[in-house]
RNA sequence: GCCAAGGUGGCAGAGUCCGGCCUAACGCAGCGGCCUGCAGAGCCGCCCAUCGCCGGUUCAAAUCCGGCCCUUGGCUCCA
């Protein structure tokens, strides 16, 4: 079974086949560094986490670089509110999503590149440009010629003559549809108030603090999107495999890169272009520019790193997705369905009634059926949600079959534990079987299996409602007992 | 206006590339039962879908083709 994936450039979902049978480069368009990432930056990175896991999972060497762009006009509008000088605003914003990245358990990406150490580069791929006829330069500014690519809009299935029609051209542009690669001097005043917060006073020194450099065509910023084609081909190639984006960086950021790639290097950027369809609350995208949305710092607070990355999973990368409290809620009540499936799954395989020569050909084939389902899934453009749909009906059956059973068949309990691990929690990044085994947890566990104790002595004497006070009062402290046929057990919270 | 992607039960959301096992998945909500001192969890069963509208192709369409309506994203900084 090979591996399926929708790609922008066809807008068909085609075989994946990587220029290196054994490696993938893999490149993802991170965010700019101006304000905290929210929930809808945090399903890009999970699910470009995911990919890169599964392709790993497939056995591919994959090399995954994904860049900060911290050199912006809105990072300077950011000047004298998060820091002291256009830089210090995007260390602060780097450090946030860092830290951010690692509380949803994201794996790390080879290379985080900035676009402040990558000037020089930019400016030779710029150089390239004008060298090879496809930019020129004015009053100190360089532009791209969109008339001189033959495939201008190929990715976003615009074309030319559209784009000249939306408006005139302007100033020094030669087309409407030019875009800049390099701007002369700082940052205009005009750009910063257009993004500055409306409570947020007006620094009128921001324009002196942002940052400019020596080119061959005097002090200037580099354009917004050679950033990504400079950085891409020197961590990465010329050509990659995968470049990955959300879904409103198709025009005309990916447009762009596609357009200035390809005519310095007269070879194909990438080969697969994969969009992040954006998350919505209350049917419009989650922005910052909105301020509609929902940082990830504070959701992971709230929710907790299994519960968020369940939702964001939830749906596939290539479907829109919509955030409410009835969707996170309903992510919370899956996410219990699986970890205590996974955890009666670990627990029949340490019951005594677990033997190594029993055989129940039952569970054996709707372990099989689950791991053939994730895989499928998986392979069918990384649908998330039907992968996690395979783990879930796993839980169904693993739950069914300790009911029904009163010895067990090791082999395929351990099996479905495996399974579990590997791809819920290996795949899907979420924690099975990474259940905090500190010393104050289980000394908390001790003291939990003590009350129980005493509450089962309650019980056995018929005194219910002190049984019941005891139970309240471990819930309070957050604690979940439940009582079955094999004794009273208890869960920690979520936020435990 | 132009470009792109979508419209599936009360909610949410698979399935559409490769038409039939889709009499439509998984989960939530709701109903009944088992288990339980009670609760929770779990299990079993049930309820809710003429798959946006109209037409076409076919023995057969949520799935293919055409038209229309609506929604979202992009065309300006944005994952």
């Amino acid at each position: 079974m090979t591996l399926r994936v929708t790609n922008t450039l066809t807008g068909e979902t085609e075989p994946f086949e990587p220029r290196d049978p054994d490696s993938v480069l893999l490149y993802y368009c991170g965010l700019t560094t101006s304000d905290p990432p929210h929930l809808g930056h945090a399903r890009g990175w999970v699910h470009v986490d995911v990919i890169a896991r599964w392709l790993e999972w497939l056995g591919y060497d994959v090399r995954h670089v994904e860049n900060f762009t911290d050199v912006n006009e809105k990072i300077v509008a950011r000047v004298g509110e998060d820091g002291e000088s256009e830089s210090d605003v995007a260390r602060h914003y780097v450090q946030q999503v860092l830290e951010d990245m690692r509380a949803l358990n994201l794996d790390r990406a080879e290379v985080y590149p900035r676009v402040s150490e990558h000037v020089p580069e930019i400016i030779s791929l710029v150089e390239r440009l004008i060298e090879s006829g496809h930019a020129y330069e004015v009053a100190g500014s360089v532009y791209f010629d969109v008339t001189s690519f033959e495939g201008y809009g190929k990715l976003s299935g615009q074309s030319v003559e559209d784009l000249q029609s939306q408006g005139a051209a302007t100033g020094e542009k030669r087309n409407p549809a030019d875009f800049a690669l390099w701007k002369a001097g700082g940052v205009d005043p005009e750009d910063i108030a257009d993004h500055q917060h409306p409570e947020a006073a007006p620094a009128a020194e921001a324009c002196e603090t942002a940052q400019t450099w020596d080119s061959p065509w005097g002090d200037g910023r580099p354009g917004w999107h050679i950033e990504c084609s400079a950085m891409s081909m020197t961590h990465l190639d010329e050509t990659i495999d995968i470049h990955v984006g959300g879904q409103d960086l198709v025009f005309p950021h990916h447009e762009n890169e596609v357009a200035q790639s390809e005519a310095a290097t007269g070879q194909r950027f990438a080969d697969y272009w994969l969009h992040v369809r954006l998350l919505e609350t209350k049917g419009e995208k989650m922005s910052s520019s909105l301020g509609n949305f929902f940082t990830v710092n504070a959701a992971v607070e709230e929710f907790g790193p299994d519960v968020l990355r369940t939702f964001l999973l939830s749906t596939a990368y290539t479907s829109r997705a919509t955030y409410s409290e009835e969707t996170i809620g309903e992510a919370q009540e899956r996410w219990d369905r699986l970890q205590r499936g996974y955890e009666r799954a670990v627990d029949a395989c340490d019951d005594v009634d677990a033997y190594a020569t029993v055989t129940h050909d039952g569970l054996r084939a709707a372990v099989a059926e689950a791991r053939e389902t994730f895989e499928a899934a998986m392979n069918d453009d990384f649908n998330t949600r039907e992968a996690m749909t395979a783990l879930l009906d796993l839980t169904g059956e693993v739950n069914a079959y300790v009911d029904d059973h009163t010895e067990y068949d090791y082999v395929a309990l351990r099996r479905a534990v495996e399974t579990f691990e590997e791809f819920g929690g290996g795949v899907l990044g979420l924690a099975f079987g990474e259940s905090d085994e500190g010393g104050d947890v289980s000394l908390a566990g001790d003291l939990v299996d003590l009350v129980l104790q005493a509450r089962e002595d309650e019980r056995a004497a018929g005194n219910y409602e002190r049984a019941d006070e005891l139970r309240d009062e471990l819930e309070a402290l957050g604690v979940e007992v439940q009582d079955t046929d094999d004794g009273p057990t208890y869960r920690l919270g979520e936020n435990n």
